[in-house]
DNA sequence: ATGGTGGGGGACCCA
């Protein structure tokens, strides 16, 4: 059963739910999201805001970790089939959740940084989308969204000389992305936007969001048994008070 | 110049 109808779907690391509760229900009525992917939930599934989200009409889906990582999907539709990362590997880190909500498979995932080359941290980001790869291979009806903590090529970076061979931006990482790429899965932003400078991140430090120094984490990548006619970066939302690190991505199904 | 900010939780870890 496939869906004809018009949705948006959204992701956003939002850098801790609690803390920017707020911004977040303003955020999903103010762009009309009917489908949000998070990140950075930064808590357990029991102190989730499960009951305010409900009252401003979103279902649940939570997969979440005291302190750090933690994801979930929110939907205007029933959420049915949640499968998280812990149904389907050993990892104990809340990385990944995906449901059948609205007449599309969903999932919502938040890479690990990988802090730098030649570190254990690293090692494990490109095991992580190793496995990641092997899960989503062969699906279709799917949308996944999410803050993929790499860079594709240089239109994502404000600063590409600078950048080479750093986190995010080394060559074994963007092969990973590829490989999701070339499994059938599209990057819906950079199709719609080729040849721009994209960011979806920006450091909190010395002022990077005002000078645009920025980085495109996050991504939208859909099968292509579905049609895509948007896909932008919501700015606005970096733009507010205490704000997450990260701005949405929106994309129109 | 190896700084700067921010969230979690209550000293440092993670980004």
């Amino acid at each position: 059963m496939y869906s004809i109808a018009i949705m948006k779907i959204a992701t956003w690391n939002i850098n801790s739910v609690r803390a920017r509760i707020d911004q977040l229900l303003h955020w999903l009525v103010d762009s009309s999201v009917d489908i949000a992917l998070l990140q950075e939930i930064k808590c357990i599934n029991e102190v989730f805001p499960t009951e305010m989200l409900n009252d401003t009409g979103y279902n649940s889906a939570i997969c979440g970790q005291k302190s750090y990582n933690g994801v979930a999907i929110l939907s205007k539709y029933i959420i049915d089939d949640i499968i998280t990362w812990q149904d389907i590997t050993d990892d104990s880190q809340a990385r990944y959740i995906e449901v059948f909500t609205g007449g599309i498979n969903v999932a919502s995932v938040y890479v690990p940084n990988g802090v730098a080359p030649d570190t254990q941290q690293y090692e494990y980001k490109l095991h992580f989308f190793d496995v990641l790869l092997k899960h989503i291979s062969n699906k279709s009806n799917f949308v996944i969204g999410g803050d993929f903590n790499v860079t594709v090529d240089d239109n994502d970076v404000y600063n590409p000389a600078a950048w080479r061979g750093k986190i995010c931006c080394t060559d074994k990482e963007r092969e990973k992305m590829k490989n999701l790429f070339d499994s059938g899965l599209s990057d819906i932003t950079r199709i719609l936007h080729k040849e721009e400078k994209i960011y979806t991140w920006w450091n909190y430090m010395a002022g990077c969001f005002n000078k645009d120094y920025g980085l495109r984490l996050d991504y939208m990548l859909t099968t292509k048994d579905l049609a895509v006619s948007s896909a932008i970066v919501n700015k606005q939302v970096r733009g507010n008070q205490r704000p997450s690190d990260h701005a949405p991505v929106e994309i129109i199904l």
